[in-house]
DNA sequence: ACCTATTCATAACC
DNA sequence: TGGTTATGAATAGGT
């Protein structure tokens, strides 16, 4: 794979020895992880160089594979005194281990990933499961909404509320207002702007400010109300 | 580097995974062969499949890198120091108690029994991930269930034509014996039971012979067809 | 380090 | 598991 052909015997130059080096070290590595994750497979590389530096890949750790390697191969000398407990924890691994496979497995299958070797019993109480589990989700989620949606509306409320107290100060200043102004101009009149901001008041907020807020997820538009309420305080405020 | 493009990414179907795992080892340990040979250096490789199988290979011998991987990390314990080989155990047991715990924790989730503390849109995205796995789960079970089918009709096919052959014998039988009767009773005729036979073999079972068999999960009537054939054909070998 | 022409590895298929 | 082939990846040789 290359611009020619070459025997598989050492490279005399020594620069290009080098570059071979690093490429196919590179290509080495890479595909040891790519057998190690599609193939779920535990794979340990080492590499020296000429030069004597080390490169290295473990799908796991080092240790751990060169441990299995030297299980599976039978020739492992464990000292003598602490071997029970070095065993101990072994079992303890690879019991744990154990664990975590078949955990994995029935993950993968939850998923839906591995669903081949199945039967349709299996299948189908897999999607029982599935169901259930959706239906379990989707309630928490709803009731999560809902619960939001209860919390930004009692907080509207207080604001309007907050609104309506805010505008009752405002009435008064104005009124307040008013009466000065009759003061100093002598008698003329301004009760059109008075008598527009009596019906504005009467028509909007008084009405809205007891409405118990009661919301369902089913019925939304039930509340487009509200911002009709808060635009006309809005108005007044600017008045 | 195949018919496709491929994702690294665990190979869910057991028996591609193991196919793949036959090539790319092959694969890996030649190229580690050439590294080793083309750039003069010392290279080790160790694969356990997921079965638990060993493959390695080793440019001198796998003591001799693994004793040098050693001596190159300098933070070497040597196997069979037991101290910090019992405290490498211990933990190994932790992390892996540890994975195991995240994965019950997730399971948990994915099953519905622990949904307290996601946000909103976690509980969206764990939906989303169920109705995939639903999805699957019953595209799996259909397609079961619908090769279940066909199988079964195909074994239908094979039983109904074995009858028209029996149905052939019956009737050559049934000639052969009209033709004794004749000439044990003289002229006497037998016509009547004859024509009733002949009769029967047209309308019923010629025409159902050649009709194709091709069940599918939405149309299961088309199939009733088949039981008409054979209830006439049983009928017959009653004559 | 980057760039191709070329060889090689391998995914999909029997 | 082993063989075939189309295709994408790795890389030899060059800059």
């Amino acid at each position: 794979m290359g611009r020619g052909k070459i025997v598989i015997r050492r490279i005399d130059n020594s620069t290009s020895r080098q570059v071979t080096f690093s490429k196919r070290r590179n290509g080495l590595l890479k595909k040891a992880k790519e057998l190690a994750i599609l193939c779920d497979a535990e794979v340990g590389v080492m590499i020296f160089s000429s030069t004597g530096k080390l490169y290295d890949f473990a799908s796991s750790s080092m240790k751990s594979v060169i441990d299995r390697y030297n299980k599976s191969k039978e020739e492992n000398c464990q000292l003598g005194s602490s071997a029970s407990e070095i065993k101990f924890w072994q079992r303890e691994a690879a019991m744990l281990r154990q664990q975590l496979h078949n955990l994995q497995e029935s993950h993968r299958k939850i998923m839906g990933e591995e669903l081949s070797g199945l039967t349709v019993k299996e299948l189908q109480n897999l999607e029982n499961q599935l169901e259930i589990s959706l239906r379990g989700v989707r309630m928490k989620k709803d009731q999560l909404l809902m619960d939001e949606i209860q919390e930004l509306n009692r907080k509207g409320n207080l604001i309007r509320q907050e609104n309506v107290e805010l505008y009752k100060k405002v009435n008064l200043i104005y009124q307040e207002n008013m009466e000065l102004k009759k003061k100093v101009h002598g008698t003329k009149d301004d009760s059109e702007t008075n008598r527009d901001y009596v019906l504005t008041n009467g028509l909007g907020i008084g009405e809205d400010l007891h409405v118990p807020v009661n919301l369902q997820l089913s019925q939304p538009q039930q509340h487009y109300k509200a911002p009709s309420g808060t635009a006309k305080l809005g108005r007044l405020q600017l008045h």
